[in-house]
DNA sequence: TCTATTTGTAAAGAAACTGTAAATAACAGT
DNA sequence: ACTGTTATTTACAGTTTCTTTACAAATAGA
């Protein structure tokens, strides 16, 4: 899931915001004083996936803030501002801003514009748990490792990534792999899985990722 | 310079904005038919930096034009239209537009925003890596050296250098390169790789720039 | 505890894929 | 039509991945 970070002074705005984000799937956190956030984005830089900036702050001026967070970070930044003058969209741009939307907008306006830009971003890389899953590279990272995947195996690793600890059958399995009919006798999804543990480092007796579930399949430990 | 293809019914606006664009040191290739337009492109793709799309056209619906770019390119577009709807912004960008833009609004804020929309784009710098790419005169540097590319090669080389280190699959390099179906069976991809490895001095081996996705296509190393 | 069933995995075999030389075809310029 | 260049196809060796087999170990249920 992605979350954003927003900086918004007006408490009203700062709930309709994270409320709205949030049935749109995104996390949100909310900060008041640029400050902290500034401070909390240098923290965490790679936590977060898009800024949501508003203007009006009490402290520091809006587009100080957005100067900073470009002396930090690349990170993609929307301007949300009751400034509609072009002079300020000039400058909140010319300071690195990605989007601007002038005050008062319509919350889902909001939301394409951050899926626009967050489709654009180069690094898509997602972390679950100790994996971090990058879709356009086809790679995974386990504890910052690269591991060299199969294409099946990473086929699996990714469904078990996408679906959270729900258990999956060899049947379901089998078919999101290679789309071929699962017969009983089968064990090649077991030598994947088998295998796929040795390369990600998880003992089938004490598994910390792959859990086996008697039975019916595999399932993943997020 | 960077290269703007411009579709626009209405004559006067594209005088406007070609004129405007070009003071920002802009070149700007306007199209009032979109047909032609999308010919135009297809036949052009590295050619462009952007496209700036009215919806009102003839022939055909702009959102139709919009969807149609997208299957034949990553190029950005940003849509220019008199529709201010929410639900025409929503279309807009789920059909793959990077920004919208309701009429009537100041040329300025066109500019602004393709430049942060361009300074987002990877292609912007000309230097990758060990590589120095210039699209007018279509020639490679690689370490200082000029490399003698055929056509292909010099589109699959581009391709990579303007989409980091995506995987890319046998089927996209072989639309983006000669817009042909590619089928299971052929090796023309495989055989352009393996000169351009020479060309470039990449060990397949032990490769620095062109690495092998196995069962999928290559990927490049930046 | 005993038995039938399932899982883990090493090892071997089968299948699929890649790299590239060489042959052929298509094309551009003269 | 001839020539040189570029693109595609063919062929095959070498490599990697996938599947099957076989058996020991683990598990569930009687």
């Amino acid at each position: 899931m992605q979350k954003i970070l927003l900086i918004e002074d007006d408490l009203d705005m700062q709930e309709l915001i994270t409320d709205y984000l949030q049935n749109y799937d995104f996390k949100v956190e909310a900060f008041t004083k640029p400050k902290e956030a500034l401070a909390h984005l240098e923290n965490n830089k790679n936590n977060y996936s898009l800024v949501v900036l508003d203007l009006m702050l009490p402290q520091m001026d809006g587009f100080d803030v957005c100067k900073k967070i470009r002396q930090i970070s690349t990170i993609p930044i929307i301007i949300s501002s009751a400034r509609d003058q072009i002079s300020d969209k000039i400058l909140g741009f010319d300071l690195g801003a990605d989007d601007y939307l002038a005050k008062p907008y319509e919350p889902r306006e909001l939301v394409i514009r951050i899926n626009a830009i967050l489709r654009r971003t180069i690094n898509k890389s997602r972390i679950i748990g100790d994996f971090e899953i990058d879709e356009d590279k086809m790679e995974i990272k386990v504890d910052g490792y690269l591991v060299d995947l199969t294409q099946i195996e990473y086929d699996i690793l990714h469904l078990f990534l996408q679906n959270g600890d729900k258990v999956m059958s060899r049947e379901v399995i089998s078919n999101a792999v290679n789309g071929i009919e699962y017969n009983t006798k089968d064990r090649t999804i077991d030598m994947h899985i088998s295998n796929l543990r040795q390369k990600i480092g998880d003992d089938p007796k004490d598994p910390q990722y792959i859990k086996s579930v008697w039975g019916i399949g595999y399932k993943f430990i997020c």
